[in-house]
RNA sequence: GGGCCGUUAGCUCAGUUUGGCAGAGCACCUGAUUUUUAAUCCGGUGGCCGCAGGUUCGAAUCCUGCACGGCCCA
């Protein structure tokens, strides 16, 4: 099989073909051509299109033939009157695969195709690998994951998804920027890591030999702007997570985070509110996604739905006032399995995406969280059990968290070092980040969420490996 | 980490139940064919049946372990 492609290319070098050409000027590309077929095909315009050859169906002294270009495919028409013998012979060298430049004027065949009737074929690059399956496709995910180029030249939907992804990481940059937000950089090599509960990964800086992190949020950096005054800032960039690989989680993946200084969780949740409807309409035309089987609108207001109420329904019981072994005791009854060193906010939230979060399917901000479940965020004005936090919640996948920002230097420290007092894992204290705080932040508001999952909602995709190029796999055995 | 499923030609898949010559379509090679489009027709090439053991006269098929992948659970 490969034989035959070398002995091709051989053959081809020893008729005087070059088989890497150095460029080629295009004049259209296969859509453009078709777009304007009127035009080029009355003035019988010479046009140069290029692609990559992936149909072929000879016919003794004609061919037809389909190449692929960014912009999709475009029929060639060869005869060998047209052409000549000499190149004709030439172009049965060619394989399926072969990336070519092909001359010549456009017309419409008596099936009704728009082709181009070829007057120059020349070969730009030789493939020496055959593709996978003209009708069937490329279906082994796995081949599709560590070979993704070969994912993108047969599978339209695949390709379909990643233009999708750079599309909707456009609008919501243009969301942002639209509404005078800064967009910046932070470190993601970090001496510290924080601004969320997770395994980072670890390596070493030799100059300053000295361990390192890389980041799992950039939470922290950016609040420390915030005090510097650039009052709306957010960041869209790749966290890593030492953790486990799933449906909907990637070791590393990229996060927005949006931070806003004056504002509160409320004004917040008003702001993803408006967030989803334009990344909806400017990706899909129109506020409904379906995802799962399932249909929501985005046009429609979120529920809310508060974290400590739900739970409490589910359990009949307050979950504050259940001490840890009560909680287990729960889980157990409803059939939720903890780990033995789980601490009482693991298996709380446990209990909840269980009970809760899982049933979730119209678009909720669950709100107002336990105090002890994340020390960056505000107590909550009317309840001091409580802080003022929301995570987004579509179709039963949690797509971010958002709160409050704790502004308060004092009592930050303080969150800190109960965390710690608690043994927490991967619970850190960030003194640089206390002393920021020192200096004064504004009421803030401030939102991550999870551009990946964003991702897979808008497009209905339901692996997060689909929406990312390259996922992350065991190395190829 | 646990359970279940998968891995056979470059690709898509049969064959495993009930052990007995390694199969098909596409792709590839040869020939015919001057408007085809999953082109068609004639003939042909192509295999570490994921890897390593075991059972057996004989293993793609049964058993064990391992690797990689998928789904579900943690």
């Amino acid at each position: 099989m490969l034989d035959s492609y070398r002995n091709k290319l051989d053959r081809l070098k020893e008729m005087g073909v070059e088989p890497y050409a150095y460029r080629w000027d295009r004049s259209h590309t296969a859509a453009q051509v078709i777009a304007r077929f009127e035009g080029l095909a009355s003035d019988k315009t010479e046009v140069k299109v290029a692609g990559r050859l992936i149909s072929r169906r000879e016919h003794g002294k004609t061919q037809f033939g389909h190449i692929q270009d960014s912009s999709g495919k475009i029929q060639l028409y060869l005869r060998k009157d047209t052409i000549g013998d000499e190149v004709f012979q030439k172009v049965s060298l060619l394989s399926l695969g072969d990336i070519v430049g092909a001359k010549g004027e456009v017309f419409r065949t008596k099936t009704g195709e728009i082709t181009l009737l070829v007057k120059e074929l020349v070969l730009l690059a030789k493939s020496l690998r055959p593709l996978p399956e003209k009708f069937h496709g490329l279906k082994d995910v796995e081949i599709r994951y560590r070979q993704r180029y070969v994912d993108l030249i047969v599978n339209p939907d695949s390709k379909r998804v990643f233009l999708a992804r750079a599309r909707l990481i456009k609008l919501l940059r243009d969301f942002f920027d639209k509404r005078g937000f800064i967009e910046v950089e932070t470190p993601t090599l970090q001496p510290i890591y924080g601004g969320a509960a997770a395994r980072p990964f670890k390596t070493f800086y030799n100059v300053l030999e000295q361990e390192m992190f890389l980041r799992i949020s950039d939470e922290l950096y950016l609040k420390r702007l915030i005090v510097g005054g650039m009052e709306r800032v957010y960041e869209l960039c790749k966290d890593f997570r030492n953790e486990g690989l799933d449906r909907i989680h990637n070791p590393e993946f990229t996060q927005i985070e949006v931070y806003q200084a004056y504002a509160d969780y409320n004004d917040i949740m008003i702001m993803v509110e408006k967030l989803f409807r334009f990344l909806a309409s400017g990706l899909l035309g129109k506020t409904e996604i379906t995802f799962d089987n399932k249909t929501v609108d985005f046009g429609k207001p979120w529920k809310r739905l508060k974290f400590v109420d739900a739970l409490a329904e589910k359990l009949e019981a307050n979950p504050l006032e259940l001490s840890e072994s009560s909680l287990r005791k729960l889980a157990a009854k409803f059939g939720i399995e903890v780990t033995p060193d789980s601490p009482r906010v693991r298996i709380l939230d446990k209990l909840f995406e269980g009970l809760v979060q899982d049933r979730l399917v119209e678009p909720t901000f669950i709100i107002d969280h336990p105090k002890f479940t994340c020390p960056l965020a505000k107590t909550h004005r009317s309840n001091p059990e409580l802080v003022e936090r929301f995570e987004p919640v579509v179709c039963g996948m949690e797509l971010g968290n958002a709160f409050s920002e704790l502004n308060d230097p004092v009592e930050q420290r303080k969150r800190f070092e109960e965390q710690l007092e608690r043994n927490e894992k991967f619970a850190t204290l960030d003194e640089e980040y206390c002393t920021a705080l020192e200096y004064g932040m504004p009421p803030t508001g401030g939102l991550g969420l999870g551009v990946d999952r964003i991702v897979m909602l808008l497009t209905g995709t339901t692996s997060i490996r689909d929406v990312i190029l390259f996922p992350q796999l065991r190395p190829n055995p």
